[in-house]
DNA sequence: ATCTTTAACTGGTTAGTACCACATTCTACA
DNA sequence: TGTAGAATGTGGTACTAACCAGTTAAAGAT
């Protein structure tokens, strides 16, 4: 499985960017790169496009092509909505401790997230994600079991949305998510591994499906000092 | 002022999906575009990538384009990019204090998240947002001084995006915004009305405008007891 | 010397063509 | 009557070739 073209110059720009250029340093521009990589300028301005749509550079009509300044910045996690993979972009080596799986009848506000009738039961998943080996976020999820009949722990070795996919097909479209900062008490403190008190973020995630349908409920918590949540924002006002 | 053919595309696209199309609904392929509107597979593919990226589309190889689920409820807040119209819709009364306005040269990491060059200016501006009478967040905004010459207190009893949008004529298409929890310290816990050490959401946000350009760099704290960061994730990876 | 013009950069837009990869349907062979 | 395979339709990648539109600095005129 070879990759395209345009990828591989995305890799390639985006380790010279890491590895030897500060931020506002001026690239090569698209007609020098094109000569460099042997590739057409429809494909330089791909790869450009998709580093500029990341935040890794930006562009000045007249000027030239520069590097960001946000990027370096590692603490930058993104949003969850695969931690894994967002762990994997920041170049931390992500693990996930399923901790417990079981069918469970739950709570009102749990059961009115996911359209629950009464008494219809949902699986609830206990995970503590850790980044390098250190927890940083600890997170129960709801699954609807008519939805996802069947689930088994030993489903779980796969990442979730994977075994969503495969196992059931089942997508999540959309999902809200609701951002709080909470103390954190004894109890979670001493799961996150930090002092009683301190801040961390408390995220509650909603994802449906493409017939509005909801899949997945979780409420996770995050260590603040390790965590941070990006989302970006479009205005389509016109 | 004529527009990009692609922008034309853009907009006539984003139209028709709205007044005619539903949810799901197939677009009709790249080819045809092409001929509809008689331009470039180049220039409809890149109005297709724009109304991918904003979530109003999504694309699946060999299969065709299709209208997104999300685009039609209209509950289009997404996030604080506009507070006062957030607090409105949920109800409060929303009022905001301008305390100072100040033209500086910004620390290092501002000026780099405005992509300022040593030695250029930018205005800072201090509020305090309440609701219902009550200290809710504390914001330090950055405007660019490039980009908002002449930026006056009395400009400022409108809302800060009308202001720009009128005076200024620009317009933040994006907006990354990083969330982080935080214990408050002393002097910020007595802005915001609460005890030192409670938890707090820290936003950076940073907005540019439809030439990549930034135009505002934002940090703000927001009491955890009453704020909600709320936002929308799309994920039409398939 | 100073100002204006021009030339040579930069990224931005557009056209046209070709082929690849995935999905579905139609067709021909067993 | 199935079933393998071809044909056709979709989006994805890639190349070539121009020209447009800002920016900057060199060249020229005053």
């Amino acid at each position: 499985m070879k990759k395209p073209l345009y990828q591989q110059v995305i890799s390639d720009l985006e380790n010279k960017i890491k590895s030897e250029m500060k931020p506002n340093d001026r690239l090569p521009s698209e007609r020098q790169l094109l000569k460099e990589y042997g590739v057409s300028r429809n494909t330089i301005r791909l790869a450009l496009n998709d580093l500029e749509e990341r935040g890794i550079i930006y562009r000045l009509h007249g000027k030239g092509t520069f590097v960001s300044t946000i990027y370096l910045d590692q603490t930058n996690l993104g949003s969850m909505y695969s931690f894994s993979e967002q762990m994997s972009e920041t170049g931390h080596k992500p693990t996930t401790q399923n901790r417990t799986l079981e069918l469970v009848t739950p709570e009102e506000d749990v059961a009115n997230q996911l359209n629950l009738r009464a008494g219809e039961k949902a699986y609830k998943l206990v995970r503590l994600r850790l980044a390098d080996g250190v927890p940083l976020m600890y997170g129960e999820t709801y699954l609807p079991e008519k939805i996802f009949p069947n689930l088994k722990m030993s489903d779980l070795k796969e990442n979730l949305y994977t075994v969503m996919k495969q196992k059931y097909n089942e997508q999540s479209i959309l999902a809200f998510e609701d951002v709080q900062a909470v103390n954190l008490d004894e109890k979670d403190s001493k799961v996150l591994g930090v002092k009683p008190g301190d801040a961390s973020l408390k995220i509650f995630r909603r994802a449906i499906n493409d017939k509005n349908v909801p899949i997945e409920f979780t409420i996770s918590l995050a260590r603040g000092d390790r965590f941070i949540y990006r989302s970006r924002q479009y205005n389509h006002l016109v």
